[in-house]
DNA sequence: TTGCTTCCGTGCGTCACCGTACATACAGGG
DNA sequence: CCCTGTATGTACGGTGACGCACGGAAGCAA
């Protein structure tokens, strides 16, 4: 099930053979084919923001190779990942569930690539297509049980557990033991101060759980990592594939 | 926008008229009386467990006059409300939009009457009913909404902040300015001790903007109470109105 | 009255995390 | 080589909430 063939390097060379979006390809031959015909390629650079609560969603995406992470805005500079979208996934759905306004700041977190359409587009496709319709309420049921573990796991676990959770679905998003991810950007996934992550990570480091240095972080000890993490990992893990497993219900 | 024409009792009697919820109350004539002839109406006592997390969902809800209470369950015997539901909404809806599985317990926090209809009967008339299908649609978006605002609440929020919204959002919700609510209750629902509660409570007793006895819970002063929570009650609050707005996108 | 149950209040030591400030260390460009 | 920016490390008092334990008070019933 966990197979991680090699170690994926950092940039583009993993994304080379053109990977589809693992929603999409979910789709039936003749419904995706007219998706991606509105769809077109686009490249998401780190640290580029794709929505801002509130304001109105005009593109969806759906990552290929790239991760987005979800952060929830509070007041003041405070953030709180809420949910973090990769291969696996797509942002946007609300512009054609809910009022088309994001719910959360969606950020960049590796760079990558991803097929992108119109909301009008997309609203339309959407009307018509009884399998899209089928993924994205999967999909959105997928994101509420992400983000109800995730309030869950901030509210009573503490730091160094929900630091090793976090790292550990990131290696699963990308599909590799080595990513980079800064303490300040770990900072605002949590949702704590930037010294809680340095402190937290020095003791994974110490227990040579992990290895990192100027965002460079490499994961040593996966199994000793998960013991680490709180049962929140296996659950959003779980969902995560579960999400996936049967479209058809 | 906000009329609390009386003062309701806590008992049955302000459930005399024959309300409808209104997510029902949303549907065209036609489709809503279809999917009517297949609910029947049961009572809801206090304290009654409808969904417990990962039991298969066989009925959907849809509460007239009682309040639903959506607990996030934690190791241990910690929980955490991710949302509650009143006559604006409905629970179960995930047997449509996802796998059939309930993501959290489901306690009745007020008795009071629901419609209920059986989850295969919803499935079929979910699948044949598009203007159910965009009630739905569109009310997992607000609760998807609720649970990231309150992930926030709870991460950031003092416990006064957070005790004074629960009351105004349960406020709200009963349309009344007394309630029954135990220190206990509450603090399941804020996923903090009981002993917590208790004094967050007695703060805002002593700034005379409630006051409680017993589990009797009265709001005295609604402008200061607001005051004394978070900017979170006016999101989750304006996110109610707003889901059952304009329905029609 | 007694007894029981439910609900609320208090006290005390502990702890994770906060806010702030300052100190190092590495990396790349000039 | 310096210089500058980014990334990481350390230190310290403050505090909100925790866990536990026990005390009291209101309601109910026999």
């Amino acid at each position: 099930m966990h197979t991680h063939p090699s170690i994926f390097s950092d940039d583009d060379r993993a994304q080379a053979r053109p990977v589809l979006n693992r929603l999409l390809s979910g789709l039936p031959d003749d419904d995706r084919a007219r998706l991606l015909a509105l769809c077109d390629t686009v490249r998401l650079e780190a640290g580029q923001v794709l929505y801002e609560p509130g304001q109105t969603v005009d593109h969806i995406y759906f990552p290929v190779g790239c991760l987005i992470s979800l952060l929830a805005v509070a007041e003041g500079r405070m953030t709180l990942e809420v949910g973090s979208v990769g291969q696996e996934g797509m942002i946007g759905a609300s512009v054609a569930l809910g009022h088309g306004q994001a719910l959360v700041r969606a950020v960049v977190q590796r760079a990558g690539r991803a097929s992108r359409i119109d909301a009008a587009a997309f609203r339309a496709e959407f009307k018509r297509t009884a399998s899209l319709q089928r993924l994205l309420y999967r999909y959105t049921d997928t994101l509420l049980a992400q983000a109800i573990q995730i309030a869950v796991c901030s509210r009573f676990h503490v730091l160094e557990a929900r630091l090793a959770r976090s790292l550990l679905i990131t290696r699963d998003r990308l599909q590799s033991e080595k990513f980079h991810l800064t303490h300040e950007f770990l900072a605002h996934a949590l949702g704590v101060r930037r010294v809680g992550v340095t402190k937290a990570a020095s003791a994974l480091q110490n227990q040579k759980l992990i290895s990192y240095s100027r965002g460079n972080i490499e994961i040593l000890d996966s199994a000793g990592l998960e013991a680490a993490s709180c049962r929140c990992y296996e659950l959003v893990k779980d969902d995560g594939a579960l999400g996936m497993a049967n479209v058809f219900l």
